[in-house]
DNA sequence: CTCAGATTCGCAAACGTTTGCGACACTTGG
DNA sequence: CCAAGTGTCGCAAACGTTTGCGAATCTGAG
């Protein structure tokens, strides 16, 4: 139905090798008869099939995003970044929802492929089986993976910087004057998390005065939150401050102070990671670690158009993101809570 | 790099033709030689190139999805809807984000065609001109408007029963006792937020004693909801119920009420519209007016999948999703609320 | 005027499929 | 044994581009 190439060619009175010339790059076409062509091809309202342009030229102009689930607002604002790092581009962008399930991320994986998808981003790797990961690394695509630390694969990775993230959360906790301080956080074998863990607590002992914080581990939801937080005043009822490994863990210990009676920051700071966009509208608007959603999306995709367009050298590229701190009301200065605290307990390791 | 069609088709000792026909629909090929086909596929491990199929086949198996912003968790839930499926109907999305911006918009648009998408999804077209409106009509692509009333357009449409869950929610508040209720709501253009506006009024009017509602009009997000609530409680202090015409806007009725000290539920009963997923975690939990968003993206591609079917009738199809309430804990009953106001207050229309 | 070089453009192959049509062999009913 | 039908498969065109190569024309210096 719509105008081709040959009814453009047709038309103008040239063959189509000039009409593809004239409207593509120009060169080795005179002036005159490209202007022609391409007033033609106005007045045809010709639009160019990019799936038959795809066929020849080997590239299809799109990406895939690989997620878990978009409605997870992490990964919402991941696909926004890389959607218009993708536009500018040129190219667009495949939503897939995986659910975190191996097998329907391998079949995304195949449905890309067939279409000769130009890079793949996706945001978890680790419960693919080994033989599957040699798969993936075989298939000829570039991939990156989201929110993974930088490793040996062959894959290439962008991640924010938990750790220095974590270090961020110490430092300004301890800047407040806390010094009863706790961590909530996931499952040990969580990579970002521990990491986030391993950076406060580093930064927590390297201080000053070293403080040993309280960690515990759980589910990183806002069950998990809530629950540890519950845990955590019924064993430690003197705890000033709570670092959560992320908001909506946070959001579960507001919950669970929320319940106790106790205010926050009056009575608890409270400190999260991820800054979702939910943390300012939430009450008391959270102090969290701000990471780089966006630009992890649009870092991926300009890994990927690298990549992309020198199939030559397909060195995998690793880049860690920068995080920042965003205050906002969650946290208030203990000025008063050393001297409260017995002081056999402040030097409890 | 790939196997191609070609290297099955010598490799097994047949025609490329033999090859396809084994490989897609089977008939017309004896068995023997199928399963032959079949197993040599398997062993090269041969992906067919579905952008080749494509230009041969006119169908391009993506769907496009555009948005104003895959970051309002509203959309995000459409999306998910929409891709999974599309996913079933073994077609991919492509996910697009306009800002509601006309001209990328249109671009968007554009793009999409280029690659011959086989229907598109758009949440709105409001803002764009007479012509490119009329441009969109004659692309020949299947479109359905998302959450747009129907409409005597040549446009599908996948919209929310706005009326009803205005009544749904009037009656609500009715049958809790509130006599005093007001209602929030965005400005008058907005035909879903008036849609609601006008079925929660007509519900409270014909209610065996009529109400009659304050209606407030303002900017419908965030600020907006909290700023016609400061306005409300300021000239009408007796309220004792509001109606906000989205979770967003209730979010900052709740800020603002709890700037000057009032309680909800026990002070103020609050409803809100949409059922975001944070009207669950924020404090109180928001009894909201559910919109069926994964319904209406799962509807979106239905349509489509069946109007790229049989190219042949392409009649709009208009669907209007239910809606229902979600009881939380943002209302309560308001027993002796009539007693303690005057009756003259009452009767006022 | 001539001829080399540059400019402009057409021809045709190629990308990897699908599919209508015809060739051929085999079955089957008379 | 023959004709018609059926099953199986190959041939080639088509989908709409891009692009290498060569032909034709033009330009300008000698």
């Amino acid at each position: 139905m719509p105008a081709t190439i040959k009814d453009v060619a047709r038309e103008s009175g040239v063959n189509i090798s000039t009409v593809s010339r004239a409207l593509n790059h120009g060169y080795g076409v005179n002036d005159q008869t490209r202007e022609h062509v391409i007033a033609v091809a106005a007045r045809l309202n010709y639009r160019p099939n990019r799936i038959a342009r795809g066929l020849v030229t080997g590239r299809s102009h799109s990406l895939g995003l690989i997620v878990s689930d978009i409605r997870n607002p992490f990964f919402a604002e991941v696909a926004r970044g890389a959607e218009d790092a993708a536009r500018t581009g040129n190219c667009d962008l495949v939503l897939c929802n995986s659910d975190l399930d191996a097998d329907k991320q391998m079949q995304y994986v195949q449905s890309l492929l067939e279409k000769r998808i130009d890079g793949i981003m996706m945001n978890s790797v680790s419960m693919l089986s080994r033989e599957q990961q040699t798969q993936l690394a075989g298939s000829g695509v570039p991939i990156v993976l989201l929110n993974r630390p930088a490793s040996n694969h062959t894959f290439s990775t962008v991640c924010a910087d938990n750790e220095s993230g974590g270090a961020l959360a110490a430092r300004y906790l301890l800047g407040l004057g806390h010094r009863r301080i706790a961590h909530l956080t996931g499952p040990r074998q969580h990579g970002n998390l521990s990491d986030r863990a391993r950076g406060f607590v580093r930064a927590l002992q390297s201080a000053e005065n070293p403080v040993q914080p309280i960690v515990l581990h759980g589910k990183f939801n806002f069950d998990g939150g809530a629950e540890l937080a519950r845990k955590l005043l019924d064993a430690h009822p003197d705890v000033t401050a709570i670092f959560a490994a992320n908001d909506v863990m946070a959001f579960g210990v507001v919950q669970a102070a929320l319940d106790r009676g106790l205010r926050i920051p009056e009575d608890l700071s409270l400190i999260g990671f991820d800054n979702i966009e939910f943390s300012v509208v939430v009450h008391p608007p959270l102090t969290t670690i701000h990471q780089p959603k966006y630009e992890m999306g649009s870092a991926a995709v300009d890994i990927l158009l690298r990549l992309a367009r020198d199939k030559s050298k397909q060195i995998p590229e690793h880049r860690r993101l920068g995080v920042e701190l965003v205050e906002r009301q969650s946290c208030q200065q203990r000025n008063s809570g050393e001297l409260r605290l017995p002081r056999g307990r402040q030097s409890h390791r």
